[in-house]
DNA sequence: AAGTCTTTAGGTATTTATACCTAATTTCCG
DNA sequence: CGGAAATTAGGTATAAATACCTAAAGACTT
């Protein structure tokens, strides 16, 4: 059987060792690199390549539902696996979108690890069997709530979440006051908020911040 | 240096072996046992005496807040430190009753793991930086900057949360608008906030709604 | 190359929020 | 009972936010 080479992609250093441990368990199974967050894994995807990417979705810097993104339109042949805890089971939707072909649990255990691996590296897809039963209703309801927020405007959010003005917000991304309340604006008519504390309640309901 | 033995015990496979490798890199620990969950670490301290206990708070069949409390009722000299993640937050309290004498996140570093079992095990307590900013400081650290808001504020915190204007607000709760006003001011006054957006953050990250 | 989206920004008007005052009841606790 | 805190509310001002408009430059896609 050929090896297959995995990079792991997750802030946790323990997990991250962890699963590396049980990795190295599989016979046919090879870790390449870690990455603890999406523009590492890039950075190292640009010197070496890789069979399969265990992917956290939760990540600062760049999240597992961009990276993947990325990573699926330079490397198309570079298959992604999310690994997420139980409350992330909402972001199912965004990250098959953005090209994962399987989905475990982080609590996973090694013969299901092994299972969606291979899997996954013979073109079929894998998700752990809590996940098909909690997520199909939820996969349902969230198409229609799904909310894009632009960078920019969560540049906007975050400081509004500090307690800055419009104008300080201004002040301190170089902007026109009225660029700023245009942003708002925009951040108002795509979460259908009525104001700005009902949007910040809105925005960390929703993970935005 | 004495050797400080430690027990881990979590549910999670990959934590547990991650926890493992990097406990294994500090010098003077020394990782006695594992267990999935609360019964199983009573019946490993039946036969093995530990210096500190590695907790999670979320496990099936025993959770870490019982084991905490039977664990410290028969072995008062073994410590609790408990190890979250970052949404079982809510427990702080309850964990700090059954005798627990740190918190650190499951995405702690190494350097923070090590401070935190040097000072448990010589008597003191260790909280994690996030949870000192995210917790009701009552407990933590002698910072007696405890916050009190009364009944009344609560209900205009929480309409706040839902949009409503101040003017909507007094209407619901058969108000004049200039007593939510100084409800609001009162808010304020007592959290520090800027302005309400930033009230809402506070009171999210605080548990107040 | 055309079209879409993001980001930028201005005009104008209105509504809302906030600051800094004061002060009367009520409620609760020692 | 007495005093502190909570709840109520008004006056006056200013600051800020929000609602409608429009529109241009740049990035990105097909």
């Amino acid at each position: 059987m050929e090896i297959i080479g995995i990079i792991i992609a997750d802030d946790h250093l323990i997990f991250r060792k962890g699963l590396r441990i049980v990795l190295n368990e599989i016979p046919f199974v090879k870790v390449i690199a870690e990455a603890s967050d999406g523009n590492e894994l890039l950075s190292i995807l640009r010197k070496n390549t890789a069979d399969i990417v265990l992917m956290d979705i939760n990540m600062p810097g760049m999240n597992g539902i961009e990276a993947t993104q990325k990573l699926k339109d330079k490397y198309p042949d570079t298959e992604v696996i999310a690994l997420t805890m139980h409350e992330e089971i909402g972001y199912f939707n965004k990250m098959i979108e953005a090209g994962a072909k399987g989905f475990l649990l982080k609590k996973t255990t090694k013969e299901q690890l092994e299972s969606a691996i291979k899997a996954v590296f013979y073109g079929e897809t894998f998700f752990s069997e809590e996940f098909v039963l909690s997520t199909k209703p939820k996969y349902v309801a969230q198409k229609n709530t799904n909310i894009e927020i632009s960078e920019r405007e969560k540049d906007v959010l975050k400081l509004i979440a500090k307690g800055y003005s419009n104008q300080e917000i201004a002040d301190k991304l170089f902007l026109s006051k009225r660029t700023v309340d245009g942003h708002k604006a925009r951040l108002f008519e795509k979460t259908g908020a009525k104001n700005a504390p009902n949007l910040i309640m809105f925005a960390l309901k929703n993970g935005l911040i």
